[in-house]
RNA sequence: GGAGAAGUGGCUGAGUGGUUGAAAGCGGCACCCUGCUAAGGUGUUAUAGGGUUUAUAUUCUAUCGAGGGUUCGAAUCCCUCCUUCUCCA
């Protein structure tokens, strides 16, 4: 959520900002409502404080037909506020509806765009396999370690069910994932709920705007997690943080469900697109200041998993165009992908400035005794599902897929027959 | 699923109709004292939103789980909901 004090008072610049990642801001109603809060806001509180003056004199007041009196001035007082309350709510509720819909403003630095055709590549690792035989959903197919009949049996399309050493690769990785994260880059993990409440999720911005995107438990105001990123950020929700504490860097392995909405007939093929997929997600909270390095440190410790899989990849910075609705500025991680000779998604990195401590309502007390909203930022570290297929893809040879060193204390064995 | 009890500031905990935004203690912070440490002393210490002000500041309003009601006046009385705990199945 902006601030709607920066909104008004910059108002041009932050139109600007909003039109170059495709939203337009429409300033006139926002402002009526601003302004029109605040003369109801005084007039409430004027009366409000008037009838506190009647009930004070009430107390030394033992006349009787003066007391008559201040009890009929008292009640047309509070019949006048009441009328004020009802409005002003109204009101407020039809700010707050507006600003939780608007998009984070982009920082400066992140390349205008209309869409993802602007993505700006920043760096790539490793040399890109042209062995264009390793498509990962035909090896998986042919060799029944994967198994889509069964997944549409048991479920429907767009799941998975994962057999023998294939399963336990996986596990394999969400395991080195979360360790490392753990060991290595100083994460605090975390065992979260994966359904979440309507406040949470609004609280890192999918609601009110994407729950078409969620899958929402008949009956109750209840959904599956997205991501991660929505229980551990809103782990912190009305909650004042020691600036002592900071940054707070938690990690946390969730399936995640999405209901790919809008998505049909694209990624068919293979794990890449799924309803429900395993993610290793970290978040941090951190000091305004802080954040930019934040972001370089979570989208280097995604990196560092992808180059001890010995996976080559690059990070590309997405335009304006591109960006997440909460995001200020984002660095996919993009892992390559032999059987259909390109990069693919495999963690993403945001930095959401404070949109997402406002709507969360978490803020940090500084050493100058004044409270300030923290930045957040997440990160995949990675998605599990997309980061098997890509590790099958790139270190299968002769109908053996080689499990990279690091992860060979996980699975066990050394390599995968075909 | 049934019965009962409770929800007050960072924490413990007092408070059953009128300067109670809230005693006391602990904790935190600042200063003082003392070779150091420990102990002690003094003060300070909730959140949000308005007004005035360049600012420091000051003032007003709301908030004692949430929402409603009674009353001139509610942490305190009534109703509904939520959460926690205990007992029973």
């Amino acid at each position: 959520m902006l601030d709607i004090n920066l909104i008004i008072n910059h108002s041009s610049d932050i139109k600007n900002k909003l039109l170059s990642r495709g939203y337009e801001l429409s300033l006139s109603k926002l402002e009526d409502l601003y302004f029109r809060r605040k003369d109801i806001i005084k007039k409430k509180e004027d009366l409000a404080a008037n009838k506190n003056q009647i009930s004070d004199q009430f107390k030394t007041c033992k006349d009787e037909s003066e007391r008559e009196k201040l009890r009929t001035s008292s009640e047309n007082l509070e019949n006048e506020i009441q009328l004020n309350k009802d409005q002003l709510l109204e009101i407020e509720n039809n700010l707050k509806n507006i600003l939780l819909e608007i998009p984070n403003i982009p920082l400066d630095d992140v390349p205008k765009g209309k869409d993802f055709s602007d993505n700006q590549i920043i760096k790539t690792w490793g040399e890109p396999s042209k062995d264009i035989e390793n498509d990962h959903s035909e090896l998986f197919e042919s060799n029944k370690l994967l198994d889509f009949e069964l997944s549409v049996k048991v479920s429907k399309s767009r799941f998975s069910v994962l057999k023998g050493k294939l399963a336990r690769l996986s596990r394999s990785l969400i395991s080195y994932c979360l360790n490392h994260h753990i060991e290595i880059n100083g994460y605090t993990e975390y065992y979260t709920p994966y359904i979440v409440n309507k406040n949470s999720l609004i609280g890192t911005g999918q609601l009110p705007k994407f729950e078409e995107d969620l899958f929402k438990i008949h009956g109750e105001e209840l959904y599956l997690i997205p991501t991660a990123e929505v229980p551990l950020t809103n782990l912190y929700r009305d909650t004042i943080i020691d600036q002592n504490s900071l940054p707070l860097k938690l990690v946390s392995h969730t399936p995640c469900f999405r209901s790919e909405a809008g998505s049909y007939g694209k990624d068919t093929r293979g794990i890449i697109r799924q309803h429900q997929f395993e993610k290793v997600e970290v978040v941090q909270i951190v000091e305004p200041e802080h954040s930019l390095n934040a972001l370089e440190e979570i989208t280097s410790h995604a990196e560092q998993l992808l180059e001890n899989l010995e996976v080559p990849y690059q990070r590309v910075c997405l335009s304006t165009g591109d960006l997440g609705f909460s995001a200020s500025k984002t660095y996919d991680i993009e892992a390559w992908f032999p059987g259909e000779q390109t990069y693919r998604e495999v963690s993403s990195c945001s930095l959401f400035g404070d949109f997402q401590s406002r709507r969360a309502n978490i803020k940090f007390k500084s050493s100058d005794k004044k409270k300030y909203y923290p930045h957040t930022l997440n990160g995949s570290a990675l998605a599990i599902g997309r980061t098997l297929a890509a590790l099958i893809e790139n270190h299968t040879k002769d109908n053996i897929i080689h499990i990279p060193d690091a992860l060979r204390v996980y699975t066990g064995f050394d390599s995968i027959k075909l």
